[in-house]
DNA sequence: CTTAAGGCGTACACCATTGTTCGAGAAAAG
DNA sequence: CTTTTCTCGAACAATGGTGTACGCCTTAAG
């Protein structure tokens, strides 16, 4: 229908390719080196099936960024940044928690694949926001100015990263990590009272 | 001399060895997944000498684990813990960047050798001052009290890991890191002005 | 129902890595 | 100098992963 030059895909293979997608996200956000194989497996198909679908094990990790990629940013253009900068980061932050927690290592898989500038140009465009919220809270005097800025980013994502590692190893669940997270961040931006 | 029921070992030998270690200590600090070949290279020795040291790989990494565990807890004995717990945790905080920076990933690497009881004991040695500090700090009243004392673990070693990456990444100074790491976590567990 | 697309298992080539064996030669120890 | 230890390169088997070729079978599509 889109496009009559290429044969429609037959309904089954559509499905696979899903299952396929779905499950080497699964995989692949706990253990970026995981095997095709397993993927294929736990994606119920065959190994062979799965080449059918995607030439190479870098296109499929290729194709399993993009897909969490235009997820996250679809994701995080719904939040509202307006308002006091505490605030919007706490949406923020509530928000990038569940997908960092949900893909987590999918980013470590697709550095070993993806180009270095595709990887920054991806980095950028997901960081953009949150740069830009800790760039005005800082000029409205919500965050505090004695730190780069680079490094607040830095401190953002290893708490989130941290959040993650915790909630896998059952120290806190995911419920807690969301309020945790946002109350360390904050607390590590906000101004000290004592300066 | 020691014993003589083993025939000492000969100079170059001996030699050998450090080398071996310090190569492979500095490599599994950068990729835990590094291949012995290229130890045995960056240590100037061929690769079957190395097998004549260590009889496996993971014999390796867990000889070059026991060597920065012992490091590690030598360095970190030293460290004197009393007085305010805001102090103390910045000298613990300063003491403990260094080591996580110079040696990161080689507990990743020894993830992968050492038994999950091992791996349960040798992390239960290392973070038992750091726990033993926050908790000081909790009951002084110098520390938040609102969080999971095993999330505010969570967090120092989190802002360490991401500070490391920082600096592997050129956002960072490994000097301003000192300072960064130490404030930001002081932020962290400061008890709110605003509670 | 007929047909073609897709699924699936087996088998194979290929590559990197680990770990071993052998023998010649260098170096330390006495 | 002699002996013993160690180094080192080359070669080999084993493993485990990636990617391909082939043939049979299932299933969607018309």
């Amino acid at each position: 229908m889109a496009a009559e030059g290429v044969t429609a895909k037959r309904a089954d293979a559509r499905r696979n390719v899903e299952s396929i997608l779905d499950a080497a996200v699964a995989l692949l956000a706990i253990d970026p080196g995981v095997s095709v194989n397993e993927i294929a497996k736990a994606a119920g198909v065959g190994r062979v099936t799965l080449y059918g679908h995607f030439p190479s094990r870098a296109a499929l990790v290729e194709a399993v960024s993009l897909r969490v990629i235009a997820s996250t940013d679809q994701a995080l253009g719904a939040i509202d940044l307006e308002g006091d900068p505490r605030d919007a980061m706490a949406r923020l932050l509530e928000a990038t928690w569940r997908l960092t927690h949900r893909f987590g290592a999918v980013v470590i898989a697709a550095s070993g694949v993806l180009t270095p500038e595709e990887m920054r140009r991806v980095h950028e465009g997901l960081a953009r926001r949150v740069h830009a919220l800790v760039e005005r809270g800082r000029d409205e005097g919500a965050f505090r100015r004695d730190m780069p800025v680079v490094w607040q980013l830095a401190t953002i994502q290893a708490v989130l990263h941290g959040a993650s590692a915790a909630v896998h190893r059952g120290d806190v669940t995911t419920d807690d990590a969301t309020r945790l997270v946002r109350d360390t961040v904050l607390a590590a931006l906000a101004v000290t009272s004592s300066a």
